[in-house]
DNA sequence: TTCTTTGCAAAGCGTTTGCACTAGA
DNA sequence: TCTAGTGCAAACGCTTTGCAAAGAA
C-alpha cells in the first residue's frame, strides 16, 4: 500500500484501464501501452497490473480463459463472457447478488464471505451470426 | 464422445474422482493414481482428466487458484473455497441459483445461457484457529 | 543519496503435445 | 489387424523474477 513511487508507465496503464470497457488481458495492455512506451516490457506491465490490483485501482477477472483480464472499473458489478467471441462485457443491470451468500450460508458450518460469479452466453453482436 | 477404448488408468482415475470429495488437482490425482500405476505419467493423467470432462464423467473447477481442480460428482452443485486452507468443499444446501440468470438477462441484449459461481470464506475447520 | 521502477532475459509453473511403443477391440 | 492409449520428454503459454541500470523523492 505504501512505498509507491510515481511512474509514467503505471499511470499510463491505469488510465488505459479506466478508459476502456474491453477488459484487456496483460498482453492487450502491453500492446496498447507500447504505443506510448515502445520499450516497455511485458514484465513491467505484469508488475504494474499486480500493483494496481493490490492498490484497489483495478480488478482482476478470471473467466476460465487461459489468461486473466483486468478492469479499471472497480465498482461492484458482474461480467458476461460470450462463448463465441470470448469478449467480456459489463452487466450494469444487476446491482448485487449478495443475497446468494445467505442461500449458501444456510446449513453451512463455515463462514461465507463472498462469491465470485460471471455469466456466459451469446453476446448481442454474435447473436445474429 | 465415441472411439473410446477401455483403459485401466482412466478407470482408476474415474473411480478415484467418484470416491473423493477433496476436488483434487491434476497433481493430486497423479499422486493418488501412482499408488496403483507407479509408472503412469502426468501427461496421461491430464489426457484422461480432459477425456472424462468431455464425456461428462467429471467436472472441471476453476477457483482462481493456479491450478484447476476436478470433481467426479457431476450433479449440479456449488462450491466453497476456504481462503485460509484453500480446500474446496461442496455446498449441497443450495439447489440452484438459476434465477440469477434472469436477473442478468434483464436489460441485456445478448443471450444468457448460464453462470459460473463459487463462494469463498472460512471453512469450519479453519474457523476456530 | 536512498529506495522504487524499469527493461531484459531467464526461469517458473501448469498443461499440452509429438513420438515410438503398448494394449484394447 | 487397426486404432486408441501410454510413458517419456520436450514444448507451450502465461506469469514471475533476478539483476544491473535508470528514475523518483
Amino acid at each position: 500500500m505504501a512505498n509507491l513511487k510515481y511512474s509514467k508507465q503505471r499511470e499510463t496503464i491505469k488510465e488505459y484501464l479506466r478508459s476502456t470497457t474491453e477488459h484487456p488481458t496483460a498482453d492487450m495492455v502491453y500492446d496498447k501501452v507500447r504505443e506510448t512506451f515502445p520499450n516497455i516490457s511485458l514484465g513491467t506491465v505484469y508488475r504494474n497490473l499486480n500493483l494496481l490490483v493490490n492498490e484497489g485501482e483495478a480488478i482482476r477477472i478470471s473467466c476460465g480463459d487461459s489468461s486473466e483480464r483486468f478492469d479499471g472499473n472497480t465498482s461492484n458489478h458482474y461480467h458476461f463472457m460470450c462463448t463465441k467471441c470470448h469478449r467480456v462485457s459489463d452487466l450494469f443491470n444487476i446491482e448485487s447478488l449478495d443475497h446468494i451468500n445467505a442461500l449458501a450460508a444456510n446449513n453451512f458450518n463455515g463462514v461465507i464471505e463472498g462469491h465470485v460469479a460471471y455469466f456466459y452466453g451469446i453476446c448481442e453482436e454474435c447473436k445474429g451470426k
